[in-house]
DNA sequence: CCGAATCCACCTTGATACTG
DNA sequence: CAGTATCAAGGTGGATTCGG
């Protein structure tokens, strides 16, 4: 499709997914949050064939969601690590997540813990300024100008 | 790609965001949630082909995100309504929305508001435990079994 | 006119093999 | 390890058609 319809757009939720357009882009930043950096990490892990790997990472780094960064010279190694862009991509992996359990779960899931204090982390999206969360509150879109 | 494989496995990242695997069913999300229900109108606000919009909506009803319902007998006409699932996706488009703006945003943009009180809504993930945005927080995770 | 189904040229995707 | 090359298969969207 064009993403770039999107990406350019007034609606901010096409300027963000048009960035994550696919599973797969997803996943690779799920991959990253996780701590992978490495080509063969993300293709193991994910069981994507590579050329779309390269593909995807190139697409990303692109968008400035993740850094290419040589950690060696001889042979030539790059790595590929989060931006604060692409870092700031994390909590809506975690709302992903908490719907994903919500109302696909029935199974096995992996899960997340505060690392200080070992706690399960159970993510909710809130209004910033009433603390409610958006799940219980009537909202109304604006377009602009 | 394999969605099924994700679908069915232990991320809940995977579980989540393999119903709704692209742009195109997000964008169909986000018109739900403004209030679109009609073909017609899906079709004209995303400018998608009428094959792949049916192919979209009939897999987002088959993952129990949408729901058909007839409006008119005579000539039988259905509109899809988001369900109590689809309707819990979104905080995921809100968290989309809001990191879109953050590191995409430099154009206009349409803007939610409580429907209430008329405020701004800017929308966060936070820990329901604690209420820490989880930006701001060390993540561990952990496989099952 | 609304909600599709069908056909078709095109492009993307992904499995495999290969290279530095 | 980190990709590129090749190529078959399937997805994509435009045009058209069709029933209500």
């Amino acid at each position: 499709m064009d993403n770039e319809k999107y990406a350019s757009g007034t609606c901010p939720v096409g300027r963000g997914a048009s960035r994550v357009p696919d599973l797969w882009s997803i996943m690779i930043l799920r991959d990253a949050a996780l701590g992978h950096t490495r080509f063969d990490q993300f293709r193991k892990s994910l069981g994507i064939a590579p050329n779309i790997l390269t593909r995807r990472l190139a697409a990303l780094v692109e968008d400035g969601l993740l850094e290419k960064s040589r950690y060696s010279e001889r042979p030539p190694r790059d790595e590929y690590v989060l931006t604060s862009c692409g870092r700031d991509y994390l909590p809506v992996l975690q709302a992903i997540a908490a719907w994903g359990t919500k109302h696909f779960g029935g199974g096995p899931l992996s899960t997340t813990f505060d690392a200080d204090t070992g706690q399960k982390i159970e993510p909710v999206v809130i209004d910033r300024v009433t603390g409610k969360p958006l799940s219980e509150m009537k909202l109304r879109v604006e377009q602009p100008g």
